[in-house]
DNA sequence: GCCGTGGGTTGAATCGTTTTATCCGCTGGC
DNA sequence: GCCAGCGGATAAAACGATTCAACCCACGGC
């Protein structure tokens, strides 16, 4: 309710050294300090960020987009972020885009208009977000994308080497014996879910198959239903591992599979992506292709804070990380006798 | 980097017209309307966020400061406030405080200055932040408090009955004959888990027994170290059922216990509190008491946006949601013959 | 006695909107 | 022929901070 003003006012000095008082207490004599600083006391004066933004043109918070907060992998990448901004004591705040384009383009488009320091996110897809993104930044609004191995022209990124994480999965499967081996995710829209397919099909022999059982989305219930799908086909079809495009659909999978009889790894090995922290709490203890998560945010935030201070002489840098393979249960063979 | 200004000048009108065309557009001529809109493009033109809050005195964000975004519980009440926000097409931003009283703090002192259109919270204890968040709510920013069953007189709450639940866990449990149970969570501080294991506690019989495991927070880590201490009992002084201060400290139990050799439910029933989705996916699907998620977020929301469109007017309500029972198998004596 | 110096303070300009009172030119009614 | 009314546009006053040039005063040096 009352402003920088009233608080001069009652302290008896200007409004000038009421606003030194907030932004270099030193510059000022110490007992008129203490006499401004009484009066905001007193009056319980807080200071309007709206305007204190306007004049400085400058927010001291970043945003972060997630493309779905459901997913524990977004979590572990923002506890990253958040330390990162904790070095500069900036405040993060977070919003969903549920991978819904509209919401994303809305979120965008007020980010615009609010300015923030920066913008993190994972665009919900590769195309039409491109310009809306480039916007932002020629604004002189830094974006950095994370998550996502599209080659991000217009600013920094920092992504997962998704081929790779594929190849490991399927060298992993080949090892342990498979060579029918069914692929569960989608939509094959996100570069991720392609590439993460593409590496397995890398690895696989001639005379190996590859059963790709698309998905809408990459969630527990999809995984279900992809679960079902593998328990359907006849014995002599079946593949006897899956892959999955991530720990959510592997999730989903397990149970399926179990819950209709099937035994895994005994029946059907089970592999998941990300690692997230439930993967290793499941039914079986899941195998996946661990992505550094918390790494991923951490040194996007640092990019991004990099960019911020540089400004137009900074350079856009791409950073790519190597996932690796976590071996539990799901992938070997149980080592309890078999009835 | 433009501004109003400039629109106005290119269009060849007056700044308040370009205002009217962004906010009312049917005050001004459609000629004149089209040839600011044609402006407005042509210079790429977004408005200022700051400038406009710092006139209009009011946000179009509501902010919720969630306690754990690590608990997948809180991102279903968050997906409750979205649904309620979209009525209004208002923004929901996030903020985590990860259970941190110094960073709470820091949050609502941003809030204080960044003057959303309301804040939702749960706060980390009852204590410290009442008056924090007084100040919030006398400074005309409404404050709803939820999952949090203290009753919080500045303001409204939604809140669940957690007697209520700890009840129906401990009146499950007896009837499944059991008779030695343990609470497994912390810190007592939080009301919340101090009235579960009251609930708890108030059903069972003179003759039954119940161990308390404190522990130093609720995730699965720290279940993990109940799980090993309940198996590190010699099995004459093991409860034969636990109940979680909820379903990541149940999820931790459960595969510590199992990794240890104890059959759940043969040998210790386990319990958690949330019912949130890896609950039904787990080792063994996880017996929960539930509370209505989504619910508690929405009409928290609804609470909110009400209080901001009355008023001085508003009177505060204060909403208790009920919890139920969801039984699976990880209470039910197992179908499958035991070896 | 004058000048430079420097710490401390002030006043005013500025940021980019929204809003309100005012104005302008016309039409229609009397 | 005058005035009320009206659609449409404008100019100027907020909103609440930050910042910068100017100023004031006391002090020391010469």
């Amino acid at each position: 309710m009352s402003s920088i003003k009233e608080v001069a006012r009652l302290a008896g000095v200007s409004v000038g050294t009421v606003s030194n008082v907030l932004n270099r207490p030193d510059m000022v004599a110490p007992e008129t300090r203490e006499r401004v600083q009484a009066a905001i006391a007193r009056l319980g004066y807080v200071r309007n960020g709206s305007a204190r933004q306007l004049r400085a043109g400058r927010s001291r918070t970043i945003a972060v987009v997630a493309l779905d907060l459901a997913n524990p992998f977004f979590i572990d990448v923002l506890s990253g972020v958040e330390a990162a901004a904790q070095r500069d004591k900036l405040t993060v705040m977070v919003f969903n885009s549920s991978k819904d384009a509209d919401r994303e383009a809305r979120l965008l488009e007020m980010l615009e208009e609010q300015r923030p320091l920066g913008v993190l996110i994972t665009p919900v897809n590769d195309r039409g977000q491109q310009e809306r993104v480039q916007r932002l930044s020629s604004r002189g609004i830094p974006v950095v994308v994370f998550d996502n191995s599209s080659r991000f022209s217009h600013g920094c990124s920092v992504s997962v080497d998704d081929v790779l994480g594929g190849r490991l999965a399927g060298l992993h499967l080949r090892e342990r014996g498979h060579r029918h081996i069914a692929f569960a995710g989608g939509p094959f829209t996100v570069r991720q879910v392609e590439d993460r397919r593409d590496g397995l099909a890398a690895v696989l022999g001639p005379d190996d198959r590859l059963t790709v059982i698309p998905l809408p989305d990459l969630n527990v219930a999809t995984g279900r239903t992809a679960g079902r799908r593998i328990a359907d086909l006849p014995a002599a079809d079946r593949p006897t591992a899956v892959f999955c495009g991530n720990d959510l659909v592997a999730l989903g999978v397990l149970q399926e599979l179990t819950q209709r009889g099937l035994r895994v790894p005994g029946d059907v090995a089970v592999l998941g992506y990300d690692d997230i922290d439930f993967a290793a709490a499941a039914a079986v203890p899941l195998s996946s292709v661990r992505q550094p998560r918390e790494q991923i945010g951490h040194s996007a935030a640092l990019m991004l804070l990099e960019e911020a201070d540089q400004g137009s002489a900074h350079q856009h840098r791409h950073v790519i990380f190597q996932p690796e393979l976590v071996e539990r249960t799901s992938t070997t063979h149980s080592r309890l006798p078999s009835p």
